[in-house]
DNA sequence: ATCAAATGAATGATTGTTCATTCATTGCAA
DNA sequence: TTGCAATGAATGAACAATCATTCATTTGAT
């Protein structure tokens, strides 16, 4: 969807559905960010939005499918910027690499009130069947892709000792740890010091390729 | 406290204070895990500790204090295990950090029940700052003894190109992006993968010392 | 017998949901 | 253009359910 439709359908008093209910999924995320996930309610969302109370019932008839649909949106958005910094990148393994490990570095992923999201969504994964679906799908493409590219590289420059599954795994877990460390240390972790570290371990495992 | 104590606290019908209190902080982890932090009420945990409703603001005033003493008692577990492995572990640097390393990934710090409040805990804590403070207590002398550890090794094995923050900060974030693997694909992820994982890491960054 | 520990019914506050009403936009006739 | 229904989006007060907390009463250990 446009931007310019989404700050149109802030301002209108009506607007199509599609506009109302990203909207909404914007202030869902905003007040998980600031409230918490226990803390949120149809009253702080519908806050968040300007909008009246009954409204997210209106257009996503339960605070569940709010939060399901919220999970989605993150999901999908990840996905997307993931698969177009493939599709920009050089065809190169090692250019694929750097280009999906940079992307989770930066914005609109790796944004503080999504990894906030994000990080609550985990929180309540092991009790929600659903939520750990969505994020299942989420890192299924990632996952494989990331092993192939690795893969690639070990054949390219005969890194014998390396495991292209092994290291792959340790990536996609680093990231996710350095997320963390952004999350709870904002004040002694930066998205530019998250990059460095992630960047270093590839320069180490794959020197002729990354130093 | 003995374990002993605590089973005698739950099966007669008073108990001192203490062991009252860690049997409600056992009965919190246990609903947390298995409801999710936003579905714990006083009542899945009073029903979990086989108690009576009233119990949880007798010993703790209110839900807020337990939820913290909760946290706290988590964080002070895993920094008494970590104490201990490095009481035990060897003087030599490289013991050290395999001790560090492998206390991550077996209990009784690495148990789905502990792994699903932590997260449940991180997934609040950009709201909580109380949260925060616990969980920062418990990273601060973590890294600290790391980043020493880490700094040692490349003076010992004279690995003039690495930079001993940058990997322990490195080591640190993957250990907590395995837990989420851990948390979020138990049937992908096991606790043998993620030490595995996270070995291969120390092996091609100090060759010298984990091959 | 005493008294701290534990109970569980009662209470007030909060929350998700509903729905009758209000309001703005759109299409159509004059 | 101007006036006027018709449509459906949005509202917010009201409702029922849930929850944390309180406290008078009960229980059992010393």
């Amino acid at each position: 969807m446009a931007k310019a439709a989404l700050k149109a359908a802030m301002k209108k008093r009506t607007a199509p559905k599609e506009e109302r209910q990203q909207q909404l999924i914007r202030a869902t995320i905003r007040s998980v960010a600031k409230n918490g996930l226990s803390d949120t309610t149809m009253a702080t969302v519908s806050r968040q939005a300007g909008l009246s109370q009954g409204i997210i019932n209106l257009h996503f008839q339960s605070k569940d499918r709010l939060l399901v649909e919220t999970l989605r949106y993150l999901s999908e958005q990840y996905r997307e910027t993931w698969e177009r910094a493939l599709a920009k990148a050089g065809d190169s393994p090692a250019d694929k690499l750097a280009a999906m490990v940079a992307i989770d570095f930066k914005p609109p992923v790796c944004d503080p009130n999504k990894l906030a999201v994000w990080f609550a969504f985990w929180g309540e994964s092991k009790s929600r069947p659903t939520y750990r679906k969505i994020c299942a799908s989420r890192d299924m493409a990632y996952r494989a892709e990331m092993v192939q590219v690795c893969q690639q590289l070990v054949e390219e420059g005969d890194y014998h000792d390396v495991d292209a599954a092994t290291v792959a795994a340790g990536i996609s877990a680093m990231t996710s740890g350095l997320w963390l460390d952004l999350l709870t240390s904002p004040r002694s972790m930066t998205r530019e010091r998250a990059l460095q570290i992630c960047q270093a371990y590839l320069a180490i495992t794959f020197p002729n390729h990354f130093s």
